[in-house]
DNA sequence: TTGTAAGCGTTATCAG
DNA sequence: CTGATAACGCTTACAA
């Protein structure tokens, strides 16, 4: 593999010239840089990317830790950091677990954008502490370094649970996720909102995972239960999903029995029949503008937008 | 950020001892070890991995070339590739486009699994004979340090068609992806094979784009016509569903009317009614399979086993 | 406009 | 067992 003092020599210059001619740097009379460059692809030189980012002190990659590949909220997600990271030519080396810390400890990324849950806050904010810029989904840290990007959840549901009381719902239950996910609490802190707001108590609490698994189980044992809600808002579409499969065994009638909503807009709630309401994240332009304000923060620059991605309510034939 | 060199000057020692013990090298007296660890401990020092990189000339970075996130097939390979890498300590890079020959060129990776149709042959043999060892998914390449992991297109689609023709089906046709397609191409081939055995020629051929939009359509101009084929063969499961949901609207029963078959095994096929019939491939096995062999290639060893990933026929509902 | 030389933070060779 | 010292391949003052 040539490096740049096989060019300079080729071409009877010293390494210096060879790399401000390389480097397109003014000051290099045009001939001599035209008998750089020329050797340079005589020898098909390329420069060896991991002794400039020694020098310069930095690498032009960015970390995005994610906890694993999979499901349709992280894939497009990724896209859009991709699309965005790629534009501004930045490397993106995902990665998960401890590995993603030592990334960081060991300056192999510029800065990391943090997509897992299984990194705690206070790891985050020691590593924060070195200097290194951190955008955080889905979590709200409040620490020099360290942005975060939180969808409206509160807001949106409030937003779907009201039109469904002008709708003339009024049994209304939630199926929740995890107790501890961030994403659910402000979700149910929403559904209670829009309720209050119109003097109305919640009907029931199912204590669902997120999961479809979930969300069939906690369908199953609903129907043991003679007294049941008119509306149930799941805290997302997965467990929505799982519901209604259950329900829909029991010959019960979605809408006219019991009406469904879920968040996420995940494709395969729009190949259930009925097609499932739900509130939908653009993931992928969620993305582009993480991935953009760290470009911003990389390069010197504040970060422009407030980081909030756009949520739309959608109101299928599940309502 | 502390350097080895403050490490080395809080232990009183010099900076190569300071390294063979942070190395945990033999040869370095228990006492003045201890002495370095604890100076490193007290100052947080971590080694700075690019400098590292440089001067080992080897940077335990993979590269994982895609053309974009999203698709089920994807996310489940990348999971396994990560699974796999993350195990022995690689980090991985995923980029697509022009972005990805530069990582291999300034040597920013140790070697690349290629999972890009977009990237042409010619340019990866370029790049292979640099002397960077690349595994190529789902293409045929022969080339020194480019390895090649298929999928048994043709073998599995004889045996499914096989299976069908001696249900009793008779007029098969074939919905095709891209004709540039290597995966399509290979199943096309099995599907002409497995008639031809059994003397029957192809009922119809339509073209499809692996999309569900594209199947969609597809089943729309089908059902114009008044002579329909009795078995489809779809090159993947994402044009079957589409193909499915066409018929299914204009009240064809599947698979009374017309049997339906799919490739890849994706989720979704599993929650239509019917359940689609497919070639299910474990693709996240496949991926720790591919991201064993790159390992064993950096590490210096020969590749084990043949980098063909399993696969299983699947007859559910739609035949 | 070009060259000299220092240095980025490591590892590794070779003496001691 | 420990310490100088020379790389690794590049960028960038500073000098000429």
């Amino acid at each position: 593999m040539p490096t740049i003092k096989d060019v300079a020599k080729k071409a009877g210059v010293s390494i210096s010239t060879a790399s401000y001619a390389l480097n397109d740097q003014p000051n290099v009379h045009p001939e001599t840089k035209a008998r750089i460059l020329s050797a340079a692809k005589e020898l098909s030189y390329h420069p060896h990317g991991i002794a400039r980012n020694l020098k310069k002190r930095q690498t032009k990659n960015v970390g995005v830790f994610i906890y694993a590949f999979g499901g349709p909220v992280f894939s497009e997600t990724l896209e859009g950091i991709r699309q965005t990271l790629q534009e501004h030519e930045f490397n993106i080396i995902v990665s998960s677990g401890t590995a993603s810390l030592n990334l960081l400890l060991e300056r192999q990324v510029d800065g990391a954008i943090v997509f897992d849950n299984h990194i705690s806050d206070d790891v985050l904010k020691h590593y924060a502490a070195h200097g290194m810029p951190l955008i955080v989904l889905d979590r709200l840290i409040q620490e020099e370094n360290i942005f975060t990007s939180l969808i409206e959840n509160e807001h949106l549901v409030i937003q779907l649970i009201t039109d469904m009381i002008h709708r003339g719902y009024k049994r209304f239950a939630y199926l929740a996720g995890p107790e501890t996910a961030f994403n659910n609490r402000m979700r149910f802190k929403g559904f209670e909102k829009a309720l209050k707001q119109h003097h109305l108590n919640p009907y029931d609490y199912y204590q669902g995972d997120f999961t479809i698994q979930g969300g069939y189980q906690i369908g199953k044992q609903l129907l043991k239960k003679t007294e049941r809600p008119d509306f149930i808002f799941c805290a997302n579409d997965e467990s929505a999903i799982g519901l209604m499969q259950a329900l829909k065994e029991s010959g019960i009638k979605i809408p006219q029995d019991i009406a469904i909503a879920g968040f996420d807009h995940i494709p395969l709630g729009q190949f259930m029949t009925p097609k499932l309401t739900t509130i939908g994240i653009d993931h992928q332009a969620w993305g582009r503008m993480v991935a953009k304000a760290m470009v911003d923060v990389l390069k010197g620059e504040s970060i422009k937008g407030n980081l909030k991605p756009i949520g739309k309510i959608l109101v299928k034939e599940s309502c």
